[in-house]
DNA sequence: ACCTGAACACCGTTCAAGT
DNA sequence: ACCTGAACACCGTTCAAGT
């Protein structure tokens, strides 16, 4: 007898981001989102795979809330505060979106924005190792200060500036840039 | 009666580091530390305090092993080679190092030897900022490759080579740098 | 068509009992 | 002083049975 589903994939998925943000990826289980949800963990596996899946759907779900917090900005150094801001603000989230766990098209749909403005800064034969180097950067000295590799000494904060100038002088006086050294640019991010 | 232990702390680290190189870090468990080094799970808690605990330590002795991958090297793009080279070698032990789960000096100890590195190519009061800079870049890069967002295009190995040149480029001309608006350098790594 | 309880395998942790 | 088996709580996953 065909009965009316009393959960959905999306909800499934919104739980798991919601158990995520709020405890991290070691809450994110089974049982806790089939509770956030209404029915018992075996009911689950009627809409996502396993464990793993979940995760990588979750995973996906961080990486579009990102793309929202970017969106709209074209400004290079204001998309990679927004970066900064939205990853203090949901640390969990931010690692799990840079730890390979989502789809392989993840990273590339939160950093896609990156690549517009990367390209009207760079010319546009560098925008890909452009946008790779500033995304890099970023994301590499937020996960440093999330693990607590900055705790020690110095202002934050204005290390991050420091980077984004740098960064973006080193990208800016390569405009227009001499015949590249690195092939043609691929599709991703 | 006393009787001597039949495993020590040392044993069981390196039990994990090997389990986290060869199967990743849900491999490391109580369970299967235990039966590498010849005992039973409950053994393990006269020698490490609970799993969080043990993953703590396995994270140090992966920061330790890459320090030992980076000693000797003095020029900064010899060292960002042999940081990517060792990371793409044990993907595990690079992202557990840089995941916040070791001790807070974990990652410090294993890009002391970047910030020495950085001093002699950037002013010293611009060390500890370049040195960030250097390694926040390669660190984000290498997370980035290991989690597929480099797949779909380009020269990977090019790419790296680009941010290894503008980046040195950038913290050289400054040098000597002009009075920094970053404050004082703190003692963090 | 979806949900459930029961079952199984597995893991972390505690603790009384062994040596 | 260290190790063990037994026990408990908890989780992932399967599946026959319910509606």
């Amino acid at each position: 007898m065909p009965t009316p589903p009393r959960t959905s994939r999306d909800q499934i998925i919104t739980a798991g981001y919601t158990l995520l943000n709020e405890l991290g990826l070691s809450a994110v289980t089974m049982q806790a989102v089939a509770t956030r949800v209404g029915v018992r963990a075996p009911s689950l596996y009627k809409h996502v795979a396993d464990l793993p899946a979940l995760r990588a759907l979750v995973a996906d779900a961080a990486a579009r809330d990102l793309a929202t917090h970017l969106a709209g900005l074209d400004q290079l150094s204001d998309m990679a505060h927004a970066l900064r801001t939205w990853a203090l603000a949901h640390p969990h989230a931010f690692r799990l979106t840079f730890s390979g766990v989502g789809s392989p098209e993840t990273m590339a749909t939160a950093s896609a924005s990156l690549l517009r403005a990367s390209a009207s800064i760079a010319g546009n034969a560098d925008a890909l190792n452009a946008a790779r180097l500033l995304t890099a950067w970023a994301t590499g000295f937020i996960t440093m200060e999330l693990a607590g590799a900055f705790q020690l000494g110095g202002d934050v904060d204005a290390a991050f500036r420091y980077g984004i100038d740098r960064i973006t002088a080193a990208l800016t006086t390569r405009n227009p840039p001499p015949a590249s050294t690195t092939g043609t640019p691929g599709p991703s991010h």
